[in-house]
DNA sequence: CCGGCTGATGTTAGTGACTAACATCAGCGA
DNA sequence: TCGCTGATGTTAGTCACTAACATCAGCCGG
């Protein structure tokens, strides 16, 4: 079994959604597009992806990000903690083709409405987040507002990142936001 | 002049959209529906409010809190110069219309596409906010880190507020937030 | 008190994201 | 090979939002 036929389908929309946003621009891009381009129907797309904005969005790297928290000394006050499990995320994941990912971060940066939803993006990752920290005696609220503030870091970052193009690696950015949280920057 | 024709049907509108809202929520509500409640077409609506959320999300008193941070010492670092402008403006403005506020809050709380939005209202107060803190010698990076951090915070605090309801008053509960931010937090 | 001017509103006709219901087709196991 | 299941297509909608143009309300000079 290679991939199953979901899946190269998937892919397949995902590159050819990319590759059009890139070309023409993301809100001058019909879904009706991408589908016609890839050889399929628009509801074919909207089963492999919920929204037209998914198709950049959908880094899958978030997921990892809350292990990683759980991970970092239980000691420290949240947003420390939580600074503390991303740079352990940072070192341990390997950030895989990073030219995918930054294709679509450009393309989110260039689209206001895209901009918007990174941040919508990481609601999920907050949650798991703040579970962790209340799991080990945070108080709720501070639980939520050093998850918030430690993936808004992040997202920042990402977007500056691939703005002044190529300057930094990404992980590098990433390590500089979270040190403005963390107190280390001057 | 009492107010303008167009402010009454505006304020009509927004009275109109929040009540509706509150009754069979906001998805279950279309901009036909308000406009027809308010007696008026729906291109009417969407000449006073760019877009459906906006009647929620406008809460109108975030422009202010760029001032304040510019008014706050600005020999800390700028997570720091933040959070002590914000904690300024709480002290100043007068958070006019509390029920009025706390309703729309009570209705972004309840629907999700809303509390996403919440944080997507913030980005021109964030720009502002970025500007003051490189006009005094930030990081780029740093000062959108410390912005959105910040905002963050006080999206969060806002949402929880309304949450459990009425416990404490809101200028207590964004107070807190930023004490998390602070590092005054345990 | 009147004709006109301007801004607020209405009408109509569209586009595009997304959904529901149902038909169909591809491929894999029995 | 048959049939089953999941992937896809078709069709017909709903709803947010926009553009172009018609109209109407209210104030202003005459």
């Amino acid at each position: 079994m290679t991939t199953t036929r979901a899946a190269r389908t998937r892919a397949l929309l995902q590159e050819t959604a990319t590759r059009l946003f890139t070309e023409q621009g993301y809100d001058a891009t019909t879904v009706e597009e991408i589908a016609a381009a890839a050889g399929v129907s628009h509801m074919t797309f909207f089963r492999h992806f919920p929204t037209k904005d998914a198709v950049v969005l959908d880094d899958g790297f978030d997921p990892a990000i809350a292990g990683a928290v759980a991970a970092a000394p239980a000691g420290l006050r949240p947003l420390a903690r939580v600074c503390a499990g991303f740079r352990l995320a940072l070192d341990h994941v390997d950030l895989p083709e990073q030219e995918q990912v930054r294709q679509r971060v450009q393309i989110a940066a260039a689209t206001p409405s895209l901009r918007v939803g990174i941040y919508a993006n990481t609601e999920t990752t907050r949650e798991a987040v703040v579970d962790v920290l209340i799991a080990d005696g945070a108080d709720e609220l501070a639980a939520r507002v050093a998850a918030a503030a430690a993936l808004a870091a992040l997202s920042v970052a990402l977007l500056e990142w691939c703005h002044d193009d190529g300057a930094d690696t990404m992980r590098t950015r990433l390590g500089a936001a979270l040190d403005v949280l963390d107190g280390s920057a001057a």
